[in-house]
DNA sequence: TATTAAGTCTACTAGTCTTATAGAATTAAA
DNA sequence: TTTAATTCTATAAGACTAGTAGACTTAATA
C-alpha cells in the first residue's frame, strides 16, 4: 500500500502538471488545490525537490514547479522515493536489495524467485503509469 | 513489502508442503525447520488455521497439517490474510475496498484508475504463484 | 533598507503497527 | 494421571506514520 505521503506527493505532482507552463505554485495553493495539510506538504515538496522532480523559487513570489517532464515521472519513481522498494522483499528488489537475514543461503530461498517474478510485473505496470497519463484520465 | 509475519507464514506453508502426505508437524518442528521464532509462529499458525489453509490436531502427538491443496494456495491468498489489500490504495482494492476520505468524489480521483491497472497486473502475478510452484524451485 | 511573503530546516509528538514474548488454559494420547 | 501438544489473552519494546511547531533563510518590492 502507498503511504499517505506518497499519495500526497502524487496529488501534488498532478496539481503541478495541470498548471500552465511556467506557473510557479505556492505551497498553500497546492495544499488547498489538492487537499493536503500544508505543513506536511512542505516536507513532501522538499523531498520531491531533492529527488529532482520539482524545483523551487525562494522568497516572495516563490513556489514550486515541475522540472521533469510529466510524461517521464512514473508511479514507480515516486513510490521508490517515498515508500522505497517495489518488490515484496528486499532480497527481490533491484534498487533496495538486501539479503534476508533468516535465509541460510539465497540460492536455497524458495520465495525469492517467485517474488522477483511478481516484482517484474508490478514494476512494468508502475513504470507505465506517468503523471501525464494520470492527469489525462 | 511483505511483513515478517507474511514471510514466516509462507515459509511455514512451504515447510508443510514439503512433508509427506499425512504428516502432522509440531510447531517446534516447523519453527526449527523454517527458522521462525516459535511463539510468533504459534500465532501465525492459528491465523492460517482460521483462514482454512491448515488444520491442527490438539493434545499430545498433535500438530499442524495442510488442508488446502498446495497448488491452490497462492501468494495473493496469504498476502490478503496477513497484510491485507494487494492494491496500492483501498479505493483500488477488490477485497478491502474503502473510499478515500480526501477525495471529493471517486470519479474525479486521478489516481484510482491507474492504481486499479497496477493492482490487476500485480494480482495476476501473485495468483499465479502457488505454494507448490515455490516448493518446486 | 525595511517589510513582507515565500521556501528551508530541525525537532518534536501522539498514535498505531510490528514483532515478538509470557503464561495460563485446554485438549488428548499413553 | 501425567505429559505434551495446541489455544488464548495480555503485554511490551521499538519502529514507523502522519502530522505540528517554530526558528531561519531568501528574495521581491515599496
Amino acid at each position: 500500500m502507498l503511504s499517505q505521503k506518497t499519495k500526497y506527493a502524487l496529488k501534488a505532482l498532478l496539481y503541478l502538471a495541470q498548471q500552465e507552463e511556467g506557473h510557479i505554485a505556492k505551497t498553500i495553493e497546492i495544499a488547498e488545490g489538492a487537499n493536503i495539510p500544508k505543513k506536511f506538504l512542505e516536507q513532501i515538496l522538499l523531498e520531491l525537490k531533492r529527488g529532482h522532480f520539482v524545483s523551487s523559487k525562494q522568497g516572495k513570489m516563490g513556489g514550486y514547479y515541475l522540472i521533469k517532464s510529466k510524461n517521464t515521472i512514473t508511479l514507480a519513481d515516486i513510490h521508490r522515493l517515498f515508500d522505497g522498494a517495489i518488490a515484496l522483499l528486499p532480497c527481490a528488489s533491484l534498487n533496495f536489495y538486501e539479503p534476508c537475514l533468516d535465509c541460510k543461503t539465497e540460492s536455497e530461498c524458495l520465495l525469492r524467485l517467485g517474488l522477483i517474478a511478481v516484482r517484474e510485473k508490478t514494476l512494468a505496470a508502475m513504470e507505465s503509469i506517468t503523471i501525464d497519463s494520470l492527469a489525462k484520465k
